[in-house]
DNA sequence: GATTAGGGTTTG
């Protein structure tokens, strides 16, 4: 190697250097890209160095062979450049190689050992050229702005753009401009990598290693002029990818789940230096790499909370096909039934812990539905006001009609009849004691409307006519004679008829108003429920599913109230009773979260916002727990 | 022994 005998390199000064001289060089790393393929015939490199003049000088380096471009791992490094071309570019001087030059790249870690990396076999490096290196990191380690954009997994947050060391585990093609590279370094990602789906015929790599270290493995897609120098990597290899990138994957969007999840894309091109380099076992940065991988503890990855059931998947599905598709594996290894609609960024609270505070306060809780009520399942549809939140039982249907035929009594008072407002029908009943019944079409702008679109009030009708004219007419309002106008029954009963949907008001927030307020409403063609209610003076009351959900994530049992119109299920509480394709679904959905007959391991995994607050009745004071923001993941639904 | 690239983010 080197020989003290022999003449040294003279390095000259970066504030000396002359245009259109050969010079040798050395500096520190300030900027550089690792080696790529150039669009001519060789490998290159650009690498901006600096010195204790503080000037910089940026150096393009070419190379038929990429190993006899500098061994640059990262900023900080020291290269001393042999053989450099100073030439004017853009009123400023920078060096390019010329056939025949040389590098020497040494750690730039004050205090380690001075090794040179180069391909050269025949260099000299004297006792005067270690000397300049240690001068140049103790200028360095004061000088230069040690921030490195180095970065561990766990550390990792999204839209960000920084250097990963990492193994190589697995790696596929995904098209023709995009490939898979599957790597770790042995720390564990707070939210967890997106999952690739590729062909598995194509992928290369230990699926079961990968499989058993779960979400340890991220997936980077890498593109363009990376593709190649990813096809060519060796499984096992230690890489450096650098200025990868991060980006949350958005929900809903084609992944393979329902979680949120981030995503890593190395980006084609090589600004800022984008690439991927193999790092030399020597590297003192893959030894501590090394390190961390051989003391991640498998067995703790295995039994955490958030990787259970892909030992079920892989059995279920072997038994039918040895070749289990690396997608399906996983995706039942992410299996989540629930999504989050809200608060992405909220961080997992256990159960038990959860058990341990106070309210009020929100969690996103990650757990598995052990059992729920009622079990039938349109028992739990109920009638909710948003006002005073009295919760109430759907009106029977023999009860209503009561209250119809109460109304009956009153006769239709002719004087209420061919109003501006409406036109009016009277029947005689037959065989009914002589029920009459009026029916008032009501007019658009003094004008019959179409039987669709007419609303129409009815007085004396029983169940049976009002449903008759509900499925003809837009809407049904059943009325009886006031003193001054008609009015509203009961509500006990039904304030609208719309199709197979009864609408009520509640009997403790709302102030009756005349019918004829009905004229006031500006869209006479739509009926909307809660405009009919708003003139009348009713709060109309919401259908929900109220249930109680007993969530067990293994580290305690917590009941959860599920109180929800539309949302979680993406059915309507409103049309679930009188839908038997809706109630089917219903039921299907309760079966994914909750399956019959089989252990509860095997259950899918449930995301969940919950909200506690407190509630006291008399002296007792207890904590209940509300889902929101959450529904059922789409392809559940 | 020409050319390549000439630091300064994809839009997957």
């Amino acid at each position: 190697m080197s020989s003290a005998s022999v003449a040294p390199y003279i390095y000259t000064s970066l504030n000396l250097l002359k245009k259109g001289t050969f010079v040798n060089v050395c500096g520190v790393v300030k900027f550089f890209k690792p080696p790529y393929l150039s669009k001519g015939t060789d490998y290159c490199s650009v690498v901006t160095i600096v010195d204790q003049t503080n000037v910089t000088l940026t150096c393009m380096l070419f190379s038929r062979n990429y190993n006899a471009l500098p061994s640059i791992y990262k900023v900080g490094d020291i290269i001393c450049i042999r053989g450099l071309k100073i030439q004017a570019y853009k009123n400023e001087l920078q060096g390019i190689s010329k056939f025949g030059f040389t590098s020497l790249t040494f750690d730039g870690t004050l205090g380690a050992p001075v090794i040179p990396r180069t391909l050269s076999k025949s260099f000299t490096f004297t006792a005067q050229d270690h000397n300049m290196i240690e001068a140049l990191r103790t200028w360095a380690s004061t000088h230069i702005s040690t921030s490195s954009n180095l970065q561990q997994l766990c550390d990792t947050q999204p839209m960000q753009y920084y250097d990963l060391t990492c193994q190589l585990l697995g790696k596929a093609e995904v098209d023709g401009v995009s490939f898979l590279l599957k790597v770790w370094d042995g720390t564990r990602m707070k939210i967890p990598s997106w999952r690739v789906c590729i062909q598995d015929i194509a992928f290369e790599g230990d699926l079961s290693h990968i499989l058993r270290l779960q979400n340890l493995v991220v997936d980077i897609v890498v593109y363009d002029n990376h593709v190649q120098v990813a096809k060519s990597l060796k499984i096992g290899s230690f890489l450096r990818i650098y200025n990868l990138y991060t980006k949350l994957q958005p929900i809903n969007s084609e992944s393979t789940t329902s979680l949120v999840r981030l995503q890593f894309h190395l980006h084609g091109g090589t600004s800022y230096g984008r690439g991927i380099r193999v790092l030399p076992e020597s590297d003192s940065d893959v030894d501590q790499l090394k390190k961390a991988l051989e003391s991640v503890d498998l067995e703790a990855v295995q039994t955490s909370d958030d990787t259970d059931n892909v030992a079920n998947c892989l059995t279920s599905s072997s038994s039918e096909s040895d070749l289990v598709s690396l997608c399906e594996v996983e995706r039942c290894q992410q299996l989540c039934a629930t999504t989050l609609t809200n608060y992405h960024y909220l961080e997992k609270t256990s159960l038990c812990a959860i058990l341990k505070q106070r309210a009020p306060r929100i969690y996103r809780i990650r757990a598995k539905l052990r059992s729920y009520k009622p079990r039938t399942l349109l028992q739990s549809v109920k009638l909710l006001c948003p006002k005073c939140h009295l919760l109430q039982e759907i009106p029977y249907e023999e009860n209503v009609d009561k209250i119809l035929q109460d109304a009956t009594v009153t006769p239709p008072d002719c004087k209420l009849q061919d109003t501006p407002l409406y036109d009016s029908k009277v029947w005689s009943t037959e065989g009914q004691g002589g029920r009459q019944v009026a029916v008032h079409f009501v007019k658009n702008d003094g004008i019959l409307p179409h039987s669709s679109e007419c609303l129409v009030l009815i007085e004396g009708g029983r169940i049976c006519e009002i449903s008759k004219l509900s499925s003809m007419f837009h809407s049904v309002i059943p009325v009886r004679s006031g003193p001054e106008d008609l009015e509203l029954l009961n509500l006990a009963a039904p304030f609208l008829i719309r199709g197979r949907v009864c609408h009520y008001g509640c009997k403790q927030c709302s102030n009756l108003k005349p019918i004829k307020n009905l004229s006031t409403i500006p869209n006479k063609r739509l009926w909307i429920p809660s405009s009919v209610a708003e003139v009348l003076g009713i709060v109309p009351l919401q259908y929900v599913f109220v249930m109680t959900f007993t969530f067990d994530d293994g580290t305690g049992v917590l009941n959860v109230y599920l109180k929800d119109s539309e949302k979680f299920f993406q059915i309507p509480a409103s049309e679930v009773l009188t839908d038997d394709d809706l109630q089917r679904n219903l039921e299907r959905i309760m079966n994914v979260i909750c399956p019959p007959g089989i252990k509860i391991d095997a259950y899918p995994w449930m995301e969940c916002l919950i909200k506690s607050y407190n509630v006291t009745s008399g002296m007792e004071h207890q904590i209940c727990y509300q889902i929101f923001d959450t529904m059922v993941a789409e392809d559940i639904i």
